[in-house]
RNA sequence: GGUCCCGUAGCUCAACUGGAUAGAGCAUCUGCCUUCUAAGCAGACGGUUUCGGGUUCGAGUCCCGACGGGAUCACCA
């Protein structure tokens, strides 16, 4: 245990003048104010319409009460409410010890003492920021489920690093949280690479081809594509129409043949099928492990897809759906605002909305106390998701409503959308190794690193690199497209996560060298250089409660960049262990202490992994 | 065409949910390493928050309209 933890923890003088003070500051303000203003006008008001806000750091002042709404209540002009209001909030037995109004601002001065118990008290706890585990309910958070024919690209990143981001946010909010991924396995998709793998592969495996399994099945998915387009000209050049063309190429033909197989079971099909998949799971598996996410359950569509089969046969009979002239099986929402949907082909076979309905009933059979469930899909699927939940609550489901849709924005390139024809995808094994890439040259040329073995570097350019891209792509709003410029790349200065972690491996290294060295006493009085800091932190908690409200973890990220960058700012301007007085060193260690171990957590909420060194 | 999302500095993004003089990074320029890690700090430059109305003590934020960008409305997933 640190020195300043114990010695000022241990038998002695630290007994805080608001030990009970278990709702946060601005809500106690929020009390004080109401029972102030009834004091000071004789009129009670509601204090959850008291607004308090932290004080701008141009005006003298911790916290401030904006009296302009109060105005209508006190029958008085808004400044001198905020005097009468100030006046009686000094006298009450509180924190407040004055306060200064600037138009109908009140501004209101704390206790010096007030931060100091505060540091020592609510911000030393280990757990500061999280709530105990299991305080809050059971949430299925689905992410990632890619189709497995091709490898995972920049838009997955983003899709991963949020829906993981997310799972850890609401843990540390105290939820039970179930880490899921459907496994689209089966469908047209998977049937076209294999009937190009057959006709071009010529028994290629990942072993033979030192291919990766994920890109191996992608590159045949690309050919299968060309041949396609092929066949498609050549009809169009024979007379066809276009339309009529794409509907009857040959190829597309056995491809859906292949499906009707392995629907039907048959043996070759689904044993080539098996064989495709595993080659994909093989890679998945590995770029999964290189970015730092994992799942609690897989959930395979292949397993899914006949109960939602069965499903949509009852809604038949309920007469919920109807069938066409043809065989296929639909809902008609038009009533509802939307389309016409289909859920089941002519010839029997399922379609994706087919098996998500069967997915999702699945799950909240096999987690009977779960909440709710969150998918983490992109904003390209808001209709689908709309549709979806609909169609459960018309089948009688009243889980439709414990289903969210935790939509988030594209990651465009400066062309425009990636195209996977116009080999414009940025693919994810790629991105991550030219993250790794940039932080060894940087680091190297530094020599940052000289005297860890050759492990160790790698383990730092590995969280080094990750960091700049997970921060990257979890900075920004989810509901929000993004640019990702691939020429120029993602930085590793300034607002980044380098920098973060940068900051951190300083304020670590000044606790590593302060343990040597014993103090003894309390704390020094934090003057306006501390408070940026000491506000920051003391907003933690509700930053990791408001992300987990909106599934927002760039609130949490842009705390952790605002709090790095005031303690960079703090850092360069003071000497921590060089200051004149023990207790102001003191101060400045609890305030070191306090930031790298909320930054520490901040971000391991965020999926990122901080080094001792950098 | 219907529905949904977005529009903030040259570029990439913030803005505590309606509060005080809209903030960071990148880029450009100027300083600062014999000092706890310079992947850093300090400063300069950069804005009619796309435009026009409305709501009120107060609007980047809310409502209406226009313009611009994106998504979606599949027998793909």
């Amino acid at each position: 245990m640190r020195w300043w933890l114990c010695s000022l923890h241990d038998g002695r003088s630290f007994s805080p003048k608001y030990p009970t003070l278990k709702m946060r500051l601005d809500q106690n303000l929020q009390q004080m104010a109401s029972a102030a203003f009834e004091t000071a006008f004789g009129r009670p008001i509601d204090a959850k319409d008291v607004s308090v806000q932290k004080t701008r750091k141009e005006f003298a002042g911790d916290r401030t009460i904006v009296c302009f709404p109060l105005a209508r209540h006190s029958q008085c002009a808004p400044d001198a409410t905020a005097h009468k209001l100030g006046e009686a909030m000094v006298h009450l037995d509180g924190p407040v010890q004055g306060f200064n109004v600037v138009k109908g601002f009140l501004n209101l001065e704390l206790e010096a003492s007030y931060w100091q118990d505060w540091l020592l008290g609510e911000a030393s706890s280990p757990n500061y920021g999280i709530q105990p585990a299991g305080s809050a309910p059971h949430v299925m958070v689905e992410y990632s489920s890619p189709n497995t024919n091709k490898p995972l690209h920049l838009g997955h990143l983003r899709n991963n690093f949020l829906g993981h981001s997310v799972s850890r946010i609401l843990e540390a909010n105290g939820h039970t949280v179930t880490k899921v991924q459907i496994i689209n396995d089966r469908g047209i998709h998977i049937c076209k690479s294999m009937v190009a793998w057959r006709k071009f592969g010529d028994g290629e495996t990942p072993e033979s081809s030192g291919l990766k399994g994920d890109k191996l099945v992608g590159k045949y998915y690309v050919a299968f594509d060309k041949a396609y387009k092929e066949e498609v000209r050549g009809l169009v050049q024979d007379g066809m129409s276009e339309k009529e063309a794409e509907a009857s190429a040959p190829i597309l033909m056995e491809a859906q043949d292949t499906l009707r197989l392995w629907e039907g079971g048959d043996g070759d099909t689904v044993s080539l099928w098996k064989t495709m998949n595993s080659w994909v799971y093989a890679g998945f598996e590995t770029t999964y492990a290189t970015m730092g996410v994992e799942f609690d359950k897989l959930y395979y569509e292949s397993d899914t897809y006949l109960t939602g089969k069965e499903r949509v046969l009852e809604g038949l009979e309920k007469g919920i759906f109807e069938k066409t002239e043809d065989g296929a099986v639909w809902i008609d929402l038009t009533n509802d605002g939307l389309d016409r949907k289909l859920l089941l082909r002519k010839d029997g076979t399922t379609v994706y909305m087919t098996q998500d309905i069967g997915t999702a009933l699945l799950r909240f059979q096999d987690c009977p106390d779960l909440d709710r469930q969150v998918y983490t899909v992109g904003n390209e699927q808001e209709y689908h998701f709309k549709v979806l939940f609909l169609i459960l609550s018309k089948l009688g489901y009243e889980q439709a409503d414990r289903c969210h849709h935790l939509s988030y924005g594209m990651v465009e390139l400066p062309e425009g959308k990636m195209k996977s024809r116009e080999g414009t995808v940025v693919d994810a094994d790629d991105l991550m190794a030219e993250m790794f890439g940039i932080a060894r040259d940087i680091a190297q040329e530094a020599g940052k690193l000289d005297g860890l073995d050759e492990e160790e570097q790698n383990s730092v350019f590995q969280r080094v690199g990750l960091s700049a891209l997970k921060y990257y792509l979890l900075k920004v709003d989810p509901k929000k497209n993004m640019m990702f410029d691939p020429k120029a790349s993602i930085d590793f200065y300034g607002n980044t996560g380098p920098f973060i972690l940068f900051n951190y491996v300083r304020g670590r290294s000044i606790l590593r060298k302060a343990e040597t060295e014993p103090v003894s006493g309390g704390i020094a009085c934090p003057e306006a250089d501390e408070m940026d800091l000491i506000g920051l932190l003391h907003d933690f908690p509700e930053v990791i409660e408001e992300s987990a409200i909106t599934y927002n973890p760039s609130l949490l990220a842009n705390w952790c960049y605002d709090i790095t960058k005031a303690y960079s700012s703090y850092y360069q301007d003071h000497s921590i262990l060089g200051a004149d007085d023990d207790q102001v060193i003191a101060l400045r260690l609890v305030i070191t202490e306090r930031f790298t171990r909320c930054l520490h957590l901040g971000m391991n909420l965020l999926g990122i992994s901080l080094p001792e060194r950098m």
